[in-house]
DNA sequence: ATTCTACCACCTGTATACATTTTGGGGTTA
DNA sequence: TAACCCCAAAATGTATACAGGTGGTAGAAT
């Protein structure tokens, strides 16, 4: 995260959204951001059409404010992410070359040479990014690429990882494992089915979440 | 499809686009587009911007131009958008409640009023795809139908539709019945079946098509 | 003839000024 | 008191002016 100045108005008002500096519903006026972060309207009325295809904003009539969202969105969101996963998996087995085995196992590695004590959640969570990504690419679907980054956006706004135990962590080197190897193999099938199961594991990881957070502040 | 100065920037340039007079790789410049449609540069910009979000339009270093496409895409968006409505019907099946039902029940009958021979191509069209909406819409689940829609937009710039038959017509009429069913018995595994075999017979068409143009007219 | 340089034309990024629409409030009336 | 209307203020939509950067070309020198 480089100084203010030198970060683009759409990555400004974007982490701000993320960290909540603007709740959800709050109006995003233009002059008002215009005047906060010291560029002309021009630049910020970009900014918020970039973040409204995005969805995280959203126009109530011509106004633009942060997009609400429900924790039980995020089922959702794991849901669809499941489908795409599901569906890159079993064409990454099809399609990959040798290349994209290689890229994938090294990824896989890098996670394995993680030392859990010792990482923190951001490095771990870049780690399992960049394995899910080498499959999406080993896909060879530009589309699918597409469509699992814009589905990825979303989570952001979920703060926490499900990456956080470790055994948690062990669980998920154990089920790369075994999707790098259905993919080796060829099998679509098995590699569908391992990453839609692997999601739906962290689906799950997420209601417990949500439900622990809800018996320590209720409503 | 209103007089040209009702039309917003946004959808004179999409469809100039789609009608191909601007060509793939033709550079968009924006005081031109800007003369050409009497606006300002303004809300060309804010068209250009959306248009690149939705693919239609790249970025080579700061310029804009019209995406590339090739006809071999259209089975790389065949084959995620099998995938999506696959997803969707499955869900639709387990979610849907009895307004969605008669919804979708209500579209198929649409489109089994509809007499091949009196209909145009694009009433055909429309009333599929609305059935399909319908089904999409019975999954209740947002981000799904936002996928969705953002893989069908590159349909756009494929002419043609896989409706063209009465054969395919009624093979279409008679694999929609089967979903309905399916999705009233929430049977999600035979709804995500057929949907998925659907979608696939649709790519199988568009296969042919391409091949009979090119035998046609070889490159 | 070829290459290097300098300049000019063009295009995008940004700021600002102007136009139009929407909203919220206050006062009047039924 | 509630409803309606009108007006003022504010926010968005649009146009224009200005700045910065890039690419291409003409001309000169080797």
């Amino acid at each position: 995260m480089s100084s203010p100045a030198l970060m683009s108005p759409y990555l400004m008002i974007r982490n701000a959204i993320i960290a909540q500096e603007f709740p959800p519903r709050a109006q995003l006026v233009e002059n008002a951001l215009a005047k906060k972060y010291n560029v002309s309207r021009t630049p910020i009325r970009e900014a918020l059409r970039r973040l409204e295809t995005e969805g995280l904003v959203e126009r109530y009539g011509s106004r633009m404010q942060v997009r609400e969202y429900r924790p039980e969105e995020m089922l959702d969101l794991y849901e669809v992410r499941s489908f795409l996963e599901e569906a890159a998996a079993k064409t990454a087995a099809l399609r990959h070359t040798d290349m994209d085995l290689m890229l994938i196992e090294r990824a896989h590695q890098s996670m394995l040479d993680i030392k859990f004590e010792e990482a923190s959640a951001a490095q771990m969570a870049a780690a399992n990014r960049t394995f899910h990504e080498r499959v999406w690419a080993a896909s060879h679907s530009a589309a699918l690429v597409d469509l699992l980054d814009r589905i990825l956006v979303h989570f952001i706004r979920y703060p926490g990882t499900t990456l956080s135990t470790p055994e948690r962590w062990s669980q998920v080197l154990k089920e790369h494992e075994e999707l790098v190897s259905a993919i080796r193999d060829r099998d679509a099938e098995s590699a569908g089915k391992i990453a839609s199961v692997h999601m739906e594991e962290a689906k799950n990881i997420r209601i417990e979440m949500y439900i622990d957070a809800q018996e320590i502040a209720p409503s």
